[in-house]
RNA sequence: GCGGACGUGGCGAAACCGGUAGACGCAAGAGACUUAAAAUCUCUCGGAGCGAUCCGUGCGGGUUCGAUCCCCGCCGUCCGCACCA
């Protein structure tokens, strides 16, 4: 009875054929039952998909089915993050237009998403560069604009003096343009900038809300987002010492208890005060300088020596007029946080103790251990940080940490220096406003005019969009915009006079910030349908790389809060679920050794396996070549998987289902060709064991037997639906995997039964019954193999728009259930008993045991504990 | 340095709330079918032992009738932040 094999080349175009022209996957917004929405990140267009989006849309996928399935209203759009840089350098590498580039990618793209079979509604789809949405954020960026949360300030930026552009923090390597090659140089330039620090607090606060997001991520904005109490503490200059117009420094402290324990006042070297003294002396010019450039290069400058330059100013101690300290220029104080100036307290801080070591300041301990002795207690060369008890601090001796603090405070609160309070309590947030200026051609224009009279003009919004010229040129470096001959000369909307446009773009994570609300009614002329973006937010589910905890899902969650008090959405959290899914990874392949080593594609090699040892050949040569370790899929490595050539030769299903099995999907997975066609076996087998037995279960019409054998069938069969079903609401499909295989497994032989013509009519009622919920089952994530099981089954309709089965309580409990009996911990019997049998019963029964009898030697039990459904312990 | 996660067979992993450790898959080995190969099917598969048994979840302790799971102390791997006062 040989049936063909499934061949997904021809069944999976035609199913998605299918699912098209009857519409199955388009979202109606008016459709009355309960909504859910479920979101993968979109893609950027980069050319072609790899298998990180194979997975992470695949597990979307399964949700989106599911959630059908179980009779949501579901919204699954897709769209493109379409703005960036690799346009423009594909631009000026390959003469082609940015544009072009970017739409031939889409197209390409969305071929192969479709070619997985994804169950997306198609008709939301857009691009962030196509006019009609960067049109909406533009009317965005002005009602941000009119509501005071965007502004324009001169901020240091890194700039590339080859590539005459700005550069984000990421594109400098070690001091160093990424393209260029070229000393990133600091420079000061007027850039736009949205207030997220309004919402400091609130973004912190909230993210205790968000039970539904991974614990990690919510520990990672919340350390960016850094919130420290302190004090900001005034401290005023020795007259003779002052410079001119100068009477005070302010500082930030998160320590005021350690007041006593000060032996300077460090500034940074962009201060006002440093740049005073700068302008006076060549010196501090040089040093400030020194500091400025050591700022630019990367963090590998852990172990830089704390450096100073004293200015000779002198300052009065908050507490004791009569005490005068040193004011420093140091190179570890940062402009940008706090008031860029600090008090060293040497004996507290390790930064401030390395610093006094090498200037010979003084070093008085003020806080020590509980259990320490005042006495003998000293600082040697590792400062004590951590709280205690006041010591060499006057009138705080002996009292806490947080004592003095509340001391100090109140104290400084009540002086005054001049007319104000000499110290405030003061909250410091890490979090700094989003610079979002680029001064690139291929992203949304900022849609603002710069009048020589009227200042900086919005543009109305009746003359939006800002739309960008299609005629530039990328033989030069720098903007496009900026040299453009005509854009950027506009008249001013305000008093008609000869103005000129804003030429920079906005940074391309302002795209990403508010997609998933325009996917809601992408129609609309406004940026949103208030009411249905209202409706459908927040997202139910999303689903995305870690690589994003910051940056795209915190400034998402402050657009939310800025469109909902421009009132386009009416929520402030925009993801209620969030799941982070882990990467692809492969074996590397290499020849030659050093700077000689070559990276080999894993489709031009051959793994042969001889006595248990695993080694790689280069097809064309027969050369070995060395198995190295297992990575990130990267174009550089060579060690990518095209997902077009997995689809081609096994189908999507294979691809969809082996992408979700063997590891958790939080977890990387390790791809394999021995994987893959593992999934492919089972895709293959669970064709041939229903297609054979098709004929018979299709013309049984008997109610399915709950007895002997059958029943044991339907247990199965119902017991996997109510497990697979709790994997797929938790996300688990690595185990929703095993549970199906495990049904696969346990049906072989009915069903090969069935199709022997051995079975009577109760049985393969039975059998079709667990056949449906296995198919039912396996749909989401291999649904072309489901709909053409379900076709061949004779069932009406798609798989696609069933509903999901509903499993019989009683057919997943056991009428009976082994227990294992353990004396002393050790297991040493087995009881097989129905499940509700009561603990006296259970008792006697173990102790009837034989194996228990001779176990025990005639010693009488001092205990029994039996856990019901679970273990029996006998204590001896 | 700070913060977080993880550590289970040859490999990916599973084990519900503290209750039979290793489900399921991969790899491997043996066999059946075949002229042969592929495909498929059956069996074995943590270690030691002929065996009843004993030992095993990174290491060392603890709590418990019972610990992969909880507590304390180490070791290792990975990720994030990084002079944040």
């Amino acid at each position: 009875m040989a049936t063909e094999r499934y061949n997904p080349r021809d069944a999976e175009p035609r199913w998605q054929a299918k699912w098209n022209e009857e519409s199955v996957f388009v979202t109606d917004n008016n459709d009355p039952r309960e909504k859910y929405y479920v979101l993968e990140m979109f893609p950027y267009p980069s050319g072609r998909i790899h298998m990180g989006h194979v997975r992470n849309y695949a597990m979307g996928d399964v949700v989106a089915r599911y959630k059908r399935a179980r009779g949501y209203n579901v919204l699954h759009p897709m769209g493109w993050d379409a703005f960036g840089m690799p346009a423009e350098n594909a631009a000026m590498q390959n003469k082609v237009h940015p544009k072009d580039w970017t739409y031939q990618n889409i197209a390409t793209m969305r071929n192969q998403l479709k070619s997985m079979g994804l169950s997306l509604d198609w008709s939301r789809e857009f691009a962030t560069c196509d006019v009609d949405y960067y049109h909406r954020q533009q009317y965005l960026f002005l009602d941000f604009m009119e509501k005071g949360l965007v502004y324009r300030k001169q901020s240091k930026v890194n700039w590339d003096p080859v590539d005459n552009t700005v550069l984000a923090n990421e594109q400098v390597i070690d001091g160093r343009g990424w393209r260029s090659g070229a000393l990133v140089e600091q420079r000061e330039l007027t850039q736009w900038f949205f207030k997220i620090t309004d919402f400091s607090q609130d973004l912190l606060d909230a993210l205790d809300t968000l039970d539904q997001w991974p614990e990690k991520v919510r520990i990672m904005q919340k350390n960016w987002i850094g919130r420290s109490q302190g004090m900001s503490v005034r401290w005023e200059i020795v007259a003779e010492t002052a410079p001119a117009g100068t009477q005070e420094v302010t500082v930030y402290t998160t320590r005021p208890d350690t007041l006593f324990g000060a032996s300077f006042l460090a500034i940074a070297a962009d201060h006002p005060l440093a740049k005073e003294a700068a302008a006076r002396n060549p010196a501090i010019e040089a040093f400030c300088e020194e500091c400025r450039r050591a700022g630019t290069s990367v963090a590998a400058l852990e172990t830089a020596e704390k450096k100073g330059y004293d200015t000779g100013i002198r300052v009065k101690h908050p507490l004791d007029p009569s005490w005068e300290l040193p004011v420093y220029i140091a190179n570890f104080v940062l402009m940008d946080y706090g008031t860029g100036a600090i008090f060293g307290c040497p004996s507290g801080d390790q930064r401030d103790l390395d610093f006094a070591r090498k200037y010979d300041l003084p070093v008085v301990p003020v806080v020590m251990p509980r259990d320490g002795d005042a006495a003998t207690f000293a600082i040697g060369d590792e400062a004590y940080v951590e709280d205690g008890v006041m010591i060499n601090s006057r009138f705080l001796d002996g009292m806490t940490t947080d004592e003095a603090f509340e001391t100090v405070a109140e104290k400084l609160g009540a002086q005054s220096l001049g007319n104000q309070p000499q110290g405030e309590r003061k909250v410091n947030f890490r979090l700094r406003d989003w610079g979002i200026s680029r001064q690139r051609y291929w992203g949304c224009p900022i849609p603002v005019i710069h009048c020589a009279d009227c200042g900086v003009v919005p543009v109305p919004k009746a003359d939006l969009p800002v739309k960008l010229p299609d005629d530039v040129t990328f033989d030069v470096p720098g903007n496009p915009l900026d040299r453009h001959p005509t854009w950027r000369h506009v008249a001013c909307p305000n008093c008609g006079r000869d103005a000129r446009r804003e030429t920079d773009t906005m940074d391309t994570f302002v795209d990403s910030s508010w997609y998933f609300a325009r996917f809601t009614a992408p129609w609309e002329d406004k940026p949103t349908d208030p009411k249905v973006a209202s409706h459908w937010l927040p997202v139910d589910q999303y689903i995305g790389g870690i690589e994003h905890a910051i940056l795209h899902l915190l400034y998402s969650r402050f657009f939310t809060r800025a469109m909902r008090e421009t009132g386009h959405v009416d929520l402030k959290e925009p993801f209620k679920g969030l799941f982070t899914q882990g990467m692809v990874v492969h074996e590397t392949y290499s020849r030659g050794e050093g700077m000689q080593r070559e990276w080999v594609a894993p489709a031009d090699i051959r793994i042969e396996e001889l006595d248990g040892k695993r080694r790689a050949v280069l097809l064309a040569t027969g050369e070995d070549i060395k198995i190295g370790s297992i990575e990130k899929m990267s174009k550089s490595k060579k060690n990518v998987v095209d997902p077009d050539d997995i689809i081609a030769s096994y189908g999507a299903d294979t691809a969809r289902f082996f992408v979700l099995s063997d590891s958790p999907p939080d977890r990387d997975v390790i791809w394999s060709e021995a994987g893959v066609e593992g999934s492919h076996r089972f895709v293959q087998r669970a064709w041939r064991l229903i297609s054979e037995a098709a004929e018979r279960l299709c013309s049984v019409d008997a109610a399915p037997a709950r007895e002997g054998e059958a029943l044991a069938i339907s247990q199965i069969a119902h017991k996997t639906l109510k497990a697979v079903q709790g994997d797929y609401d938790k996300l688990n499909f690595n185990k929703a995997v095993a549970r199906i295989y495990e049904m696969v497994n346990a049906l072989a032989a009915p069903l090969t039964k069935v199709a022997n013509g051995d079975a009577d009519p109760a049985y393969t009622a039975a059998v079709k019954e667990a056949v449906l919920i296995l198919v039912q089952i396996v749909a989401p994530m291999t649904p072309h193999l489901a709909e053409e099981c379900w076709a061949t089954l004779k069932q009406n309709g798609l798989v696609a728009k069933a509903s999901w089965p509903a499993y019989e309580e009683a057919l997943t409990r056991d009428n009976e259930i082994t227990l294992p009996v353990q004396i002393n911990g050790k297991k040493r019997a087995e009881l097989t008993i129905a499940p509700d049998a009561d603990q006296n019963a259970v008792q006697s029964a173990v102790l009837a045991l034989e194996a228990v009898q001779a176990a025990l030697a005639g010693q009488t039990p001092k205990k029994i504990i039996v856990v019901p459904q679970r273990i029996v312990n006998i204590v001896v």
